[in-house]
DNA sequence: GTCTATACTCTGATAGAC
DNA sequence: GTCTATCAGAGTATAGAC
């Protein structure tokens, strides 16, 4: 259906935001990434900011929410048969875009609050990305889990959150290696 | 040897601060823990605080610095005979403390700034820390790790630092007990 | 609907008096 | 060693222009 000029430019100024508050954080960091640095680089002023998302929180929060819809975690995680190959290609992209993982991790701690916009993001993504996992783990008949599905997906999901913090601090650390490995390890193959 | 009455106030008042800075994090989150409300706990302005710690960011470098010397995580680590208590131990014990497990996962992200005070703090604790279980995984013979001693750390640091957000978000996680099972089933004892 | 201008409050921080 | 006063900067709310 076809949209007028206005709100079409609404939706695209949205899209703007989005992207230069990614690229704010990744180029001074999320302490640093203030409203103005992001306005500035759109061209507008903070207040415009706050017209679109309602709150600093939330817009970084739709920042999130956009990933996860764009570049998909869910049809990786979810549909592959071998629940190995989708997390470590996920593991992989995340290791090309560090604002990105840095505001997660950030926003990882400050959605603890239950007030926080983030909240039941948080909560949802795990929940969801938990239970591919362990789906998947279920369904491979080509390997044999140490610890059962749900515990094992629990664990991924820490390495992987716990490597990122790693990671950011010392970037030589090999993510997606480590992580392969330690599935080998923990659901070998069946001979 | 004896202090002069005046310092020995200012140290009374510099543990005053620390403990009033991790009660207030466990009531209102780290968030909303601003020098204002510490300074009125401890029954200062905020100036006073300033004066003991050049910023804030040094101040709750200060709480975790303080934390590690006091309920050392070395004697637990590197002294035991078996690692896996000693993690195990330190997990246990961290669940204790929620204030403590958010300042240490929210300054973990904002220390990945070179310039923040406490990325010596994590870069130096995170090489102790691994080192330590490494060495402990090596010496421990009735164990068969199915990774490198360096592997198996980093991934159990990761699965500690990781299995926190899970907790913080939701309190029912275990996270002791995941821990040990995951230990188990990566490092089986010896038949 | 989109956005600017303005002002308000709170923050961490600094300077200097006591 | 601690306070008061003051600061610049942050996020945010509102009014209203277009």
């Amino acid at each position: 259906m076809a949209q007028r000029g206005s709100y079409a430019k609404g939706v695209a100024r949205r899209e703007e935001i989005l992207e230069s508050a990614l690229e704010v954080i990744g180029r001074d960091g999320y302490q640093n990434a203030s409203l103005k640095q992001i306005a500035h680089m759109v061209g507008v002023t903070p207040a415009a900011l706050l017209h679109y998302f309602g709150s600093k929180e939330e817009l970084f929060t739709e920042v999130l929410r956009k990933r996860d819809e764009h570049d998909g975690m869910d049809p990786r995680l979810a549909d592959l048969a071998d629940p190995r190959e989708g997390l470590i290609d996920v593991i992989r992209h995340n290791a090309e875009v560090p604002g990105l993982v840095e505001l997660f991790s950030r926003l990882a701690v400050d959605a603890v609050d239950p007030e926080h916009p983030a909240h039941s993001y948080f909560l949802e993504r795990s929940e969801r990305l938990r239970s591919a996992v362990a789906a998947g783990l279920h369904r491979d008949s080509t390997r044999e889990p140490a610890l059962d599905p749900d515990t094992m997906a629990r664990v991924l999901q820490a390495v992987a959150d716990g490597l990122q913090l790693q990671w950011m601090i010392d970037p030589t650390v090999d993510m997606a290696d480590i992580v392969e490995r330690l599935i080998d390890a923990l659901a070998p193959r069946r001979d």
